[in-house]
DNA sequence: GACCGAAGGG
DNA sequence: CCCTTCGGTC
């Protein structure tokens, strides 16, 4: 089995590049992230075309996630419990061949003194909450997406300025981060290619940040034991950074 | 010797578009309207790549034209005499094999109740006193270009609608137009191909104009008298307004 | 309807 | 840098 994660940022725009190489890869389930479209205009028939069953929890311009998946999907849960209609939309979950599988878009920090800082941390916490229950309903789980958090200092081309920032690394984050795994999961990459050098999955648009490979490792897969047990590889698709109009997030798979 | 006047709406938009039908058609001169590109950003080497030597005066955001020839050109005359630093560009002129051309984007009247109506009339007056110096120093001459002006009635889909609101048909439009020909040029278009049916060239992105044919010709050659005796033919390629990301002007081409 | 700049987000 | 929305032009 199959399984991708990918910030296609925007699937308006990356529409082409994302279901070409869809096409291509032919994976069994993906979970998107930053699609900012909203429901009503997602392109569900460029992936019924592929043979996709596909949910989606979309809003204009921003956040976004969605979910498809050659086998049907059963219990899709849309946002947090405490989401109103005008919640950012990060959070989807679907089960699918009996395993359950949940996307995030978790929210970018900023800095320290940021207001956006607190709302990631107090997303995680809520986020926490709810992975518990969904880990006590159901043996195999899959909790995959954009983590905004880089979770060791090889994940991170220079951890010490980002921290100044509190750009994905700092304390908090990265104990937020552990408390996840703490529910049972665990870092399917950081298990299976712990001695990877420079696992970067991200690269900022600006700055040359591609071309100097100043990259972060915040694409994950954290993944129960049952799943853990099946896991063959991670792979992340670094050469999709350097295509044509490329997202400055790259997608990765997990192979069971 | 073929000549094309085209509007291309951004020549960065249509770059591609423009340069590959160039490559195809291989006019000897080009006069390009709306190229809405600065002059430090004109791109100069694609021209090049195809053997054009080629003249510009451009702006930001809006106007903007352009001469292309694959002979050199003479005596290059950017706008008006009385054009200040920010005023719009819209006037070039170029001497090419003995030819005078001059390129026009003549502005848009909007209403008759608009400032910019006033502008147009004023600036088609000034247009005319320029044109006569032209014409009594070359005897070869072409004026081409967007006038936004349907000069006859079988010009336009719809010109008692049109003239309602001033756009292109109206009296004082049409009484600016004539007295250009007045100075001693023809209409190559109309003299060569009176009995045309929707010679159009123009059609409004809008309510579906291009389907339903409603639109207009407002570009045009007008030629010397030397120059007439020489034309075989002028050809509105409308097939253009098909393709994939299309001007709303098609190439109009006078071949001598 | 398809361009443009400007301003906010990542 | 590349995405978004918005108001302006034609």
């Amino acid at each position: 089995m199959k399984i991708v994660t990918w910030n296609v940022n925007s699937l308006r725009i990356r529409e082409d590049l994302a279901l070409n190489w869809l096409e291509a890869e032919d994976p069994d389930v993906v979970c998107l992230q930053e699609t900012k479209v909203t429901d009503q205009e997602f392109p569900e028939d460029a992936f019924g075309d592929l043979d996709y069953d596909v949910s989606f929890y979309g809003q204009p311009a921003y956040n976004g996630v969605a979910i498809a998946s050659h086998e049907a999907q059963q219990d899709v849960t849309r946002g947090f419990p405490s989401d109103g209609e005008d919640s950012e939309r990060r959070f989807l979950a679907a089960t699918v061949e009996g395993i359950r599988f949940v996307d995030l878009y978790v929210p970018n920090g900023q800095t320290y003194a940021s207001d956006k800082y607190t709302y990631k941390l107090a997303w995680l916490d809520e986020l926490a909450g709810l992975l518990e229950k969904e880990i006590a309903a159901h043996e195999d789980v899959v909790v995959c997406g954009d983590f905004n958090i880089a979770p060791r200092d090889v994940d991170a081309h220079d951890p010490h300025l980002l921290d100044e920032k509190s750009l994905f690394v700092s304390t908090e984050e990265r104990a937020a981060f552990q408390r996840l795994l703490d529910l049972g999961l665990t870092d399917a990459f950081a298990h299976l290619h712990g001695d990877h050098d420079k696992p970067y999955t991200w690269w900022d648009y600006r700055g040359g940040s591609w071309e100097r490979n100043r990259g972060l490792r915040i694409d994950h897969f954290l993944v129960s034991e049952s799943v853990l047990a099946r896991a063959k590889s991670v792979t992340i698709h670094r050469a999709m950074r350097g295509e044509e109009g490329p997202s400055d997030h790259v997608p990765v798979v997990l192979e069971l």
